[in-house]
DNA sequence: GATATTACAATTTACATTTAATGTAAGTTG
DNA sequence: CAACTTACATTAAATGTAAATTGTAATATC
């Protein structure tokens, strides 16, 4: 039993919970472990027992929500229909979430960018799984004859890389104030055309 | 006649040459006023009879290199040929010229970036000329029937869009250690057969 | 034995002080 | 009179120092 009254796991959630309230209002460069302590009714050492160091909090949040993320889309992939339509959907849905993070927690956003551009693990993962879910997506158009694509793999490099500009936290950071997701549903529709068109 | 005995021209010009050379050896963060003007033999003050601000003097720097490029990117257009190789051509140019400046010369890339970010007059004058550029090669394929789009001004934002990974200054930094001429080529590849396809 | 504290070292941040750089205006010079 | 200098105001950078934060280890507690 440990003194706080609390398992390590409601430890963790409450660390976590302080965490985004503390960064939510006080911005990324204020936040203090010894606030989260303080909060918690614990010394900051004791936060050592359950996090390695103090980005690996911040990193458990942008990881959780990389993860809420990645199931939001597996969804959307999976529903039926017209895996062209799919397509489209799913890249909207992914630059739809991104945006709204942008301008709904920008802290946060701020945080899970830093991850990103440290190439953290989790965040390799990640696109990994992006990666794999259009892979899905377009293997699924190529078997029902919807999509003639020869390489499948070749179309999600062309997908992604074409698409850059609207799920690069960078660029969704640039065009945050922007309606852009009429533009994207061109950008897709015209790739997805080109890749079966001719060769 | 001025005190120094360089006409307005020619100081404009060594000013330019030696915050090139300052920039590049101490990098842009330690490039001061005041050491130019010693280069120069003149005090500091004597420079703002040339210059409005310090800035005005690097932006001079980027001004002139996207003019050059500007340059450049038209002599590629206006090669004969097929619309759809000069297109790729160009992207191709656009995209090298970008990543040859980050990997020789990265201070003033990033004082060139300072004034992307700051939307600099002469930065939007140079994207829509790129635009404008773009728009040419594609109405001359529209008129040759090499492309058969419907809105020329649609299919030059959709190209743009695509190739955001490609030209965007933050991208191309990302980049700068690999060698993706191969993937935009393939990129722009689709989105002309994209736009020429079906519809 | 896991969880916490205390005590301490190493690192960061905050702030006050100084110094240097930038920008402006009035006056000087070729 | 355009181009410069000098002199000065404003702003920004560098320096030094105290305080706070982060991270570690040895020890105590449930």
């Amino acid at each position: 039993m440990p003194k706080t009254g609390l398992s390590s796991e409601e430890l963790v959630e409450k660390t976590i919970e302080i965490t985004m309230e503390l960064v939510r209002r006080h911005g990324l460069d204020k936040f203090r472990l010894v606030d989260v302590a303080r909060e918690l009714g614990v010394t900051h050492a004791a936060l050592y027992n359950h996090f390695p160091d103090k980005v690996a909090i911040l990193d458990t949040i942008s990881e959780r929500w990389l993860s809420e993320m990645d199931e939001a889309l597996v969804r959307v992939a999976e529903t039926r229909g017209p895996a062209r339509l799919a397509i489209i959907e799913w890249f909207m849905a992914y630059h739809r979430r991104k945006r709204n993070k942008v301008r709904g927690d920008p802290e946060l956003f701020r945080s899970f960018n830093m991850a990103v551009e440290a190439d953290k693990p989790f965040v390799l993962r990640h696109l990994q799984n992006m990666h794999d879910q259009l892979l899905r997506l377009v293997e699924r158009g190529a078997e029902t004859g919807e999509l003639d694509v020869p390489s499948p793999e070749g179309a999600v490099e062309a997908l992604l890389e074409a698409t850059m500009a609207f799920h690069h936290p960078l660029m969704v950071l640039e065009h945050k104030d922007e309606d852009r997701e009429l533009l994207l549903q061109r950008v897709v529709s015209v790739v997805l055309a080109g890749l079966s068109a001719n060769r």
